[in-house]
DNA sequence: GCCAACGTTGGC
DNA sequence: GCCAACGTTGGC
């Protein structure tokens, strides 16, 4: 049974065409410093779904992303605490879901993007992820 | 650019 | 182990 995630990325730290321009061969989610995200990480299975989301500027979902290898070491630190996961995009949204759309919907109303602005690696639940989804013009989103 | 929220650090 | 100080995140 899959789990269903959400990656915050400033787009010019990171940016959502540089995550598709990586292919299938993915990117590592690195230079998560925060042990909340970290755990979340740590529970990601090979082939999570996963939002690609877009902070500080744009505010949007943009695609969606699934989990290309599980915890490992974080690349660029030698602290061993901080490990990470690899991504690989999967799609684009047809309609790129904003923040104001998503604090509109009383049915998103408890997610975490909401809930826990700051946290940027978060758990996204099955019903979270079909409303997302659905908005973003995905008629058959990837599960 | 501001500032509120909140996680982390470090003195005691 | 508490909590004040500090740093960072991220919406506005």
């Amino acid at each position: 049974m899959s789990n269903y995630w959400l990656f915050k990325s400033e787009p010019f730290k990171w940016s959502w065409e540089q995550q598709k321009a990586r292919g299938d061969a993915g990117e590592e989610w690195d230079g998560i410093r925060n042990y909340q995200a970290r755990n979340n990480m740590r529970a990601m299975k090979l082939g999570d779904k996963a939002f690609f989301y877009h902070s500080n500027e744009g505010l949007e979902i943009v695609g969606i992303v699934e989990v290309s290898k599980e915890i490992h070491p974080d690349s660029t630190t030698d602290d061993p605490r901080w490990e990470c996961v690899d991504v690989r995009a999967v799609c684009d949204m047809p309609e790129p879901v904003s923040l104001k759309a998503v604090k509109a919907n009383p049915r998103l109303a408890d997610m975490a993007l909401v809930t826990s602005m700051r946290l940027s690696v978060q758990p996204v639940t099955k019903e979270e992820w079909l409303e997302v989804c659905r908005m973003g013009g995905l008629d058959d989103p990837p599960l």
